[in-house]
This record gives structure tokens, C-alpha cells and sequence, in this order.
RNA sequence: GGGAGUUUAGCUCAGCUGGUUCAGAGCAUCUGCCUUACAAGCAGAGGGUCGGGGGUUCGAAUCCCUCAACUCCCACCA
């Protein structure tokens, strides 16, 4: 295949795309038997059914892809499991919203109809995701595509609920839970986001009964519509100013209630008046006191956060309208003792934004405990790696503290708990109806029970719940825990998520892999941080200063946008996105195109030159490989070969932006800067053979060493490099090995490179262009790398190097190391500057063999200091010492 | 209120258990080049008291203390 003339990613990324596809390229099965490669297993956090590609899901699995296509390149069974997340709230939000607009309530559906909505939106809406992330390149085994709500993965859920609920690990039990109002469903700890928000701390007046002076307790409080459903006031009862009140009895302001006034050390004499008033269905606090004392919790609210008839005020109206309005009649009535400004902390839903409101229910919950504790451990002891590692203090924290997970939500979309209510009172738990019926006919002693006796639980799991399973559940672990996916697949290697839902999910697939399999379900969590603009801000849909994933793929191909992304991440820190780095790759996958152009051009010359030879009968033969040619095939073979070593050490502490950069600058300044202008033939000359064959190879090294970051333009060039069948790709070919590592050479090699530089400098304060062959002098010794002339000829434009042993006085000197240098320039030698040059250079010498013979002559570093230290300190002296001896030479010669 | 993290060049970041001329990289900037692979390029250059202060040490970007700024997580103070 030929390349084409320019680099248009648009061009070739689809193309490959279907290719790798439809060869099945990405699908893996379990293998067994002598032969069996490992497996190498990922699973992707599914993102979201409805949801679209945004940069961070960009980050998020160009990471992956790139290990995952590593793993595949060394020769790993690379299993990557894509598949997506039912969201319960966020999707059901989604459709009731959908209906809204259509002038549909939710609450005119029968469950049944709704779900019927809600697939439909999710068939048409659903899995555009995953059409994106081919776009991005990522090489998924789609054959495993898996949805949370999939039957299989659903009786999976629902298993596993009876599981833990025989373990005696699921209760059920009133509680105070986080309801929120829009969605009309409780919501885990984890769901509610606290926000400090600009309130009002109102002074409320009880008035103390009894008393003929209107006596009054004041109560702070920032929300007076909850004592619509006051029980008591609290005091301390260490609190003097209160001791009148023991026993006595106040009237809720307005409501009119008499309630009790109570003494607990709960209140904190310091704060607002030191009197609290206790509203046990709306606090979390009141609740716990309210149940100490047995007080009644009077529940004002409906689920939608309007005030029920329970007291007969307020009724039907919303808690923020009441808020208002009820202080001000408050304040009317005189019993408003004062209102100041106040900053408080409230709990905000994650997925509607609706403030949270606290409320008694019943609901479904987890006891984590025991779950908690072997979880924490495996982390602790880097079963599971966290990289970075600081996550694990977080982790820590967390889970030492663990409360109980609240899974019940009162949602239709997700699994419906398999909990069935007997007539009589009671449940029982089980997977199925049928087997519902059994337990319950013995539970209740009535063989006569029928199924439509039962009554299954309304709500719906926290999709988390099905989330925890899910490196278990995509290989069909949990209803067959002994198949063969699961066997071989299980635990998968890496993890590539976002710290944002280290307790949602990494933890709790923790506690679920130990728990159902005994094993952790990944060997490492990489952590990657939060997409930011270039400003730091946070990426988000309402700040609009998200650029479109996709539009951004369009303009610099797939390729340009991984490499971009990749190269300014590190893991667990934020990622300031910059557009410019995707320039940079794009500009890079240029680059590669073009080097390959012209090694194309080489070898299509040799070709024509070839033929041309074959038909006028003369010696077809290439010309011999030069010197020059010979030493850069055996540098760059060195140089290839530390990259390789140095990025294998890179993926090992999944730094993978360094690794790229090593790759990056292998190609851009080793491979093209030098090599291939070491080995460029003459104009108009023919490339020789040997040097041709090994250019490619190194070429087709170098594409299968950045294949894992940019996918597309590597496999489109791999097939110009030579003819190739349908199934040799370079997305499953095998990583080049690393050859004897050889840093004497490479060290030489780069003394010669400073040669160069040196030598282009002299041409540039001359004015001396290339084609005018200099003449090198040389006072040779050991740091003169002298295998590499003919390479230092070639790339300073030499005529000859001549070892010498004096420098002459219309010559130009410079140093590299302690190697002294010399090119004569004749009459365009310009003393002064050049004296000015060497004295400079004198002095920056003194200073610097001053300080090291301060160190060298200071007993106590001579004696504490390890010796490979002192010793380099000598060795830097002895150079230093012959530098000045040199300069001082040199500029004596200046001056006579 | 508790905890963690960050602070190194204009920007984004490396710099691992203190010691190689250690003060680095990429990008950006500036200078000179359209040199037949590539101007999406080539050859060069400039740029930092390593957040401030103090300490330990023969030696500190690196360890300790302290102050400051920023970020994140956790938490029931009305």
C-alpha cells in the first residue's frame, strides 16, 4: 500500500475502525492448555446508557484502550468488556421529563406502561456512547457488551439480594433517610452533595406555660417551617440559664402545640441560645433524641416537599414558600425574637439538584460491616494497588467509618427488590415469584396462598448495587460461579476510574468480589483526575466550556485527541485540558507521516533504479552500506532499545504520559532528527539496500512501540511499510523485544551529537553554510568518540577530521567534555569575541572547580559522604582541572 | 470542625529512599531559515532564589517545624 500524499486522520480512522472489527481482532476467549496466553482483563466502568462522549470519558479510556492494546501487544489475551449503566434516577428523571413534555404523568402510568417508555427511550437513545468510544479507537471485545438491566445481569442482582438477605446481611427498617423531593426516592449517603448555602438562623420565642409574664424560651433555628412538627426543646443540662425550665412545658410558636422541655448533653451550650427544638421526622439528630425520649415524629411533608394535612397549615404548599411566609407571620405574631445572616451546610442531590430532605421511611439497607473490613484490608496491603497511593488514606477513612448502604429506591427503573409482603404481615425474600409462594405458604402455614396473594416491594435496587457486580456479572459469575469466562477472566488486571467514585463503586466491587468470590476483583485502581479547562475550572455541561469530544476528533483525528489527552495526564492529578495538546498530536501523527513518506521515496528510487538496471542488462546491484549509514543502524538499535526498557519501567508505575513522551521524543528527535538524516542518501543518489531494509524495520518498531497511543495512523502505515494480508496489523502484532542494553555506546554517541551542535554553531556566527565542507581538528582522547567520525563528518558537513596535538591560531575552538576541537575558519575568525567567549568559559570552569574542591576539602564530607560520591567529586575535578588547563592554553595562543 | 493533597520556567508537569554540572521536559516565546519528508517543519536562543521563613546535615527542590495560598474528601452542631 502506498501512503498518501498528506496526513488527513479523518481519512484513515474509520477505515481501520471496521478492519480491526470485523477481523474480531478485540474478542477474546478463554484459552487453556500449555499454550494458553494470560489473560488480561479490564472492565469498563459503564458509563452512563443515555449518556455521550465527554472528555472525560476520553481520558478515562484512551487510559485504558492504551493498556488494554499494550497488554495486547505483549502477547496477553487482552479481554476488555464494554457495556453501559442503566443510572436509575438520572434515566428515570430523563423519561418522566420525556413524558412531561408529551403531557404525560408518571402517575397516570401503570408501572408496567412506564418501563415500557423507559425502554423504548433506552433502545433509542441507549448505546450511543459506545458507538463513540469506537470512534476514539477503543479496542472493546463488543461480542461481551453488557447492559446492567440485560436479564442475565438483572437475576444476577436480584441473586444477589437474596444471597446477602439469608447472610443476614440486608434489613429493612425505618430510618432516616436522604429523601429527595423531585426524584421522590431515597437516596445513599453517597447520592447527597453538601453545599454551603446564605440562610437566615431565625430566634424563635416558646413561650414557657404557666408562666403569667410571657416568659419564652428563644430557639435558633434556619428552617422555622419544620416546627410545624416540633416535639420538644432541648437544653443541656449543665445549662444554668435554663434550670427554671426543668419540667416545665412550651407552645410551638404559631402551631400552638404544647411540648416538653427536655434536657440532653447533646446540646451544645455555646451555639445560638442553647435551647434546640426537636423535630424528630426532619433531623437526623432530633430523630436520635427524639427516639431516647419516645417522642412522637410528626411527618409534615409529602414525598414531593409540600406540607401535608398532618397539621392543617400550610397544606399542599411547598417547604421554600412555607419558609418564607411562615416567617413572616412569625414576625407578625411577635414571635420572632430576631433573624441574622447565616451560612449553612445543606445536602443537595447529586443526580436533580433538589435540596435534600431528611425523612423517616422505611427503607431497604445493607449492613457493611463485616463486608467493610476484609475490603479494607486488601487495599491497605496493596492487594488492590491504588495508584496513586494517597487514595488509600481516602479509602481508609472511609471505610472505617462505614455506615449502612440505603439500596432501596423508590424508582421504577432498575430491579425491583425481590421482596414479597404476605397478606397477614411478614415477607419473604426470594429470586423468584414461584419460589416467593413456596416460602410464604410455609411462612405463613397456608398451603391455600396464591401468588396473587403477594404483594412484591414497589421499589427498585440503588444502581450501584448492580454496579458492585459488575467485573463479576459481565462474565456470568454470579449465577454460574464456576464457568469458564469467570475462571479465566477473573480477577481482571486494571481499573481505570475517577476518584469521584471510589466509595460508590471501587469500594463497594470491592466487598462484593470478596464476598462472592473470595478474591479482589482487580489487581490495580488507576485514579485518573478530573478534566479542567485551561483556566482550572471544572468541565461542565452549565459553564459550557466543555469542547465537544467529538467535534474535537474531527479536527485532529482520534489520534491527535488520545495523544493530547495523554500527554497531560498524570494519574490522580486534575487534567488542565488544553486544546494546543491536541495540535501537538496531531502534529505528531504528521510527522510520522512524513518520515515514512520519505523513507518511501527511498526505497521507490531504489526500486525504479533496480528495474531501470534490470532492463538495460547493467549491474543492478546496490551500492555498498556507508560507514556513516552502519554506526547510526547501530545507535539507534541501542537507543530503540533503552526507550523500550525505560517505557516497560514507565507502564509498570502507570506513568503513562512519560512513556508517551519517551516514544514521542524517540521518534521525533533520535529517529528523524538524526537517524534518517544520517542515513539520507545524496541528492539524486540511490539508497542502498542493507540501510533501506533497516530503516523500515526500525520504522515498523517504531509504529508498533506507539500503536498503544495512536492507534489509527500506526496501522495505516504499518500496511505502507510493505505488503501485507488482511490480518497482519499491527494492533495484533507483537511488541518489539529489548536488545543488550548498551549505554557506553549511547554515551558516545551523544558526543558526537555535541560535536555537531558545536560545529553548526561556528557555521552560524560565520555565516558558513552547509555545502561548504569544514575541516575538524581534533586533539584526541578518551571522550573523543571516534567510532562516530564518519557520522560527525556527515551531519557537520566535514571534509576531513584531523587528530592534531596543537591548536592553531586562526582555528575555532570548543570543547565537549574534555575533548578539544578546532575548525579553522581562516580569515573569518574573530579574535575578540572568541577571547571574550574562552574567558567567560574560564571562569564559569574556576568557579566550578572551587566548589567542588570545597567540598573535596572539607574533612567531614570526605569522611561521611559514600564513596561513589567522593569519588565522582574527584572525577569532576580532574576534568575541570584539564578544562582550565585547555582554556588556559587556548587563550594564551589568542593572546600572542 | 477533621483529614488529605498541591505550590518548581509564561503554561502543563517530571525530579523515586537527601549526593552525577540538579535545577529538567513538552508546549509557548524570541532569532534565523520555504535546505526537494514534514512551515503541522528545520537550526538555535532566552527564561526559575524550586510559595515565604526557620531548622537538621559535610551537603536540601528533596527531611523536620512554621506561615501563606489553592484544591479535594469526610463530618449531624440547630
Amino acid at each position: 500500500m502506498k501512503s498518501a500524499e498528506k496526513y488527513l486522520p479523518g481519512e484513515i480512522e474509520g477505515k481501520w475502525y471496521e478492519h480491526w472489527d470485523s477481523k474480531g481482532f478485540f474478542h477474546s476467549e478463554p484459552e487453556s492448555g500449555p499454550n494458553a496466553r494470560q489473560p488480561y482483563t479490564m472492565v469498563i466502568p459503564p458509563p452512563n446508557v443515555t449518556g455521550i462522549l465527554h472528555m472525560g470519558h476520553i481520558l478515562n479510556n484512551t487510559l485504558q484502550d492504551v493498556l488494554v492494546r499494550r497488554a495486547r501487544m505483549m502477547g496477553k489475551n487482552a479481554c476488555w468488556v464494554p457495556g453501559t449503566d442503566h443510572a436509575s434516577i438520572a434515566t428515570e428523571a430523563k423519561v418522566v421529563a420525556k413524558l412531561a413534555a408529551a403531557g404525560i404523568s408518571k402517575n397516570d402510568l401503570t408501572r408496567e406502561e412506564f418501563l415500557k417508555h423507559a425502554w423504548e427511550w433506552k433502545e433509542e437513545h441507549g448505546g450511543m456512547i459506545l458507538r463513540q468510544l469506537r470512534k476514539l479507537g477503543a479496542s472493546c471485545d463488543w461480542r461481551r457488551t453488557k447492559f446492567t438491566m440485560d436479564a442475565d445481569m438483572s437475576e444476577s442482582v436480584v441473586k444477589t439480594f437474596v444471597r446477602l438477605h439469608e447472610k443476614g446481611l440486608i434489613y429493612r427498617g425505618v430510618r432516616m433517610v436522604n429523601w429527595d423531593p423531585a426524584a421522590q426516592t431515597a437516596l445513599s449517603d453517597e447520592e447527597v452533595v453538601h453545599r454551603e448555602q446564605q440562610g437566615k438562623l431565625y430566634y424563635l420565642r416558646y413561650v414557657v406555660e404557666g408562666s403569667s409574664d410571657g416568659e419564652a424560651v428563644i430557639v435558633a433555628t434556619t428552617r422555622p417551617e419544620t416546627i410545624l412538627g416540633d416535639v420538644a426543646v432541648c437544653v443541656n443540662p449543665a445549662d444554668p440559664r435554663y434550670a427554671a425550665l426543668r419540667g416545665r412545658r412550651v407552645t410551638v410558636p404559631l402551631v400552638g402545640r404544647s411540648v416538653p422541655v427536655i434536657e440532653d448533653d447533646y446540646v451544645d451550650v455555646e451555639f445560638g441560645t442553647g435551647a434546640l427544638k426537636i423535630t424528630p421526622a426532619h433531623d437526623v439528630n432530633d430523630f436520635a433524641i427524639g427516639e431516647k425520649f419516645g417522642l412522637e415524629a410528626i411527618d409534615i411533608f409529602n414525598p414531593d416537599g409540600t406540607i401535608n394535612d398532618r397539621v392543617g397549615m400550610y397544606v399542599g404548599e411547598d417547604r421554600f414558600a412555607v419558609r418564607e411566609k411562615i416567617a413572616g407571620e412569625l414576625a407578625a405574631a411577635g414571635l420572632m425574637h430576631k433573624a441574622e445572616d447565616y451560612t449553612n451546610k445543606v445536602g443537595f442531590s447529586e443526580r436533580t439538584g433538589a435540596a435534600i430532605e431528611p425523612k423517616l421511611s422505611m427503607q431497604w439497607f445493607v449492613r457493611m460491616e463485616s463486608l467493610a473490613e476484609p475490603a479494607l484490608k486488601v487495599v491497605m496491603d496493596d492487594t488492590v494497588r491504588f495508584v496513586p497511593a494517597k487514595y488509600k488514606n481516602t479509602y481508609n477513612h472511609w471505610m472505617s467509618g462505614i455506615k449502612d448502604w440505603c439500596i432501596s429506591r423508590q424508582l421504577w427503573w432498575g430491579q425491583r427488590i425481590p421482596a414479597y409482603f404476605l397478606p397477614g404481615g411478614g415477607f419473604v425474600v426470594a429470586e423468584t415469584a414461584s419460589r416467593a409462594l413456596e416460602l410464604a405458604r410455609v411462612q405463613a402455614k397456608n398451603d391455600a396462598l396464591q401468588l396473587s396473594d403477594l404483594r412484591q416491594d414497589e421499589d427498585v435496587l440503588d444502581t450501584w448495587f448492580s454496579s458492585w457486580l459488575w467485573p463479576i456479572s459481565v462474565f456470568d459469575g454470579v449465577r454460574n460461579p464456576d464457568n469458564a469466562d469467570i475462571n479465566y477472566y477473573y480477577p481482571t488486571a486494571d481499573l481505570v476510574t475517577g476518584p469521584d467514585i471510589i466509595f460508590f463503586w471501587v469500594a463497594r466491587m470491592i466487598m462484593a468480589g470478596l464476598d462472592l468470590r473470595g478474591r479482589v476483583p482487580f489487581g490495580a485502581v488507576y485514579f485518573t483526575g478530573l478534566v479542567r479547562d485551561k483556566q482550572g475550572r471544572k468541565m461542565s455541561k452549565q459553564l459550557g466550556n466543555s469542547p465537544d469530544a467529538l467535534e474535537l476528533i474531527e479536527k485532529y483525528g482520534a489520534d491527535g485527541v488520545r495523544m493530547g489527552m495523554m500527554l497531560s495526564t498524570s494519574a490522580g492529578n486534575d487534567v488542565m485540558f488544553d486544546e494546543a495538546m491536541c495540535e501537538q498530536g496531531r502534529n505528531f501523527g504528521n510527522k510520522i507521516w512524513n518520515a515514512w513518506r520519505l523513507v518511501e521515496m527511498w526505497r521507490d528510487a531504489a526500486n525504479e533504479k533496480c528495474e531501470a538496471a534490470a532492463t538495460s542488462d547493467s549491474d543492478g546491484r546496490s551500492a555498498p552500506q556507508p560507514e556513516h549509514s552502519r554506526l547510526a543502524g547501530e545507535w539507534f538499535e541501542a537507543a530503540l532499545s533503552r526507550t523500550l526498557t525505560d517505557i516497560e519501567a514507565d507502564f509498570a508505575e502507570y506513568r503513562i504520559s512519560d512513556a508517551l513522551m519517551k516514544a514521542y521524543k524517540l521518534f521525533w528527535d533520535d529517529f528523524s532528527g538524526w537517524y534518517l538524516e544520517i542515513v539520507k542518501p545524496a541528492y539524486g543518489a540511490a539508497i542502498d539496500n542493507a540501510t533501506l531494509t533497516e530503516a523500515v524495520g526500525f520504522f515498523e518498531r517504531l509504529l508498533q512501540l506507539l500503536h498503544p497511543f495512536i492507534p489509527f495512523v500506526t496501522e495505516e502505515l504499518w500496511h505502507c511499510t510493505r505488503e501485507r494480508g488482511e490480518n497482519d496489523c499491527v494492533t495484533v502484532s507483537r511488541m518489539p523485544a529489548v536488545s543488550a542494553s548498551q549505554p557506553e555506546l549511547l554515551a558516545r554517541f551523544d558526543l558526537m551529537r555535541e560535536a555537531v551542535t558545536a560545529i553548526r554553531a561556528v557555521r552560524r556566527a560565520r555565516n558558513i553554510p552547509m555545502r561548504d565542507a569544514l575541516e575538524l581538528k581534533v586533539v584526541a582522547d578518551e571522550n573523543y568518540p571516534t567510532e562516530f567520525a564518519p557520522v560527525l563528518a556527515k551531519m557537520a558537513g566535514l571534509g576531513s577530521i584531523d587528530a592534531v596535538a596543537e591548536k592553531n591560531s586562526d582555528w575555532e575552538a570548543f570543547m565537549v567534555k574534555t575533548t578539544r576541537y578546532f575548525v579553522p575558519v581562516g580569515e573569518r575568525i574573530d579574535r575578540e569575541a572568541e577571547l571574550a567567549k574562552l574567558r567567560e568559559e574560564l571562569t564559569y570552569q574556576q568557579q566550578f572547580l572551587a566548589m567542588v574542591m570545597k567540598k573535596l576539602s572539607n574533612e567531614r564530607f570526605v569522611a561521611s559522604a559514600p564513596a561513589a560520591v567522593v569519588a565522582t567529586e574527584q572525577a569532576k575535578r580532574t576534568d575541570a582541572e584539564a578544562r582550565i588547563a585547555a582554556l588556559g592554553e587556548r587563550i594564551a595562543e589568542m593572546e600572542r
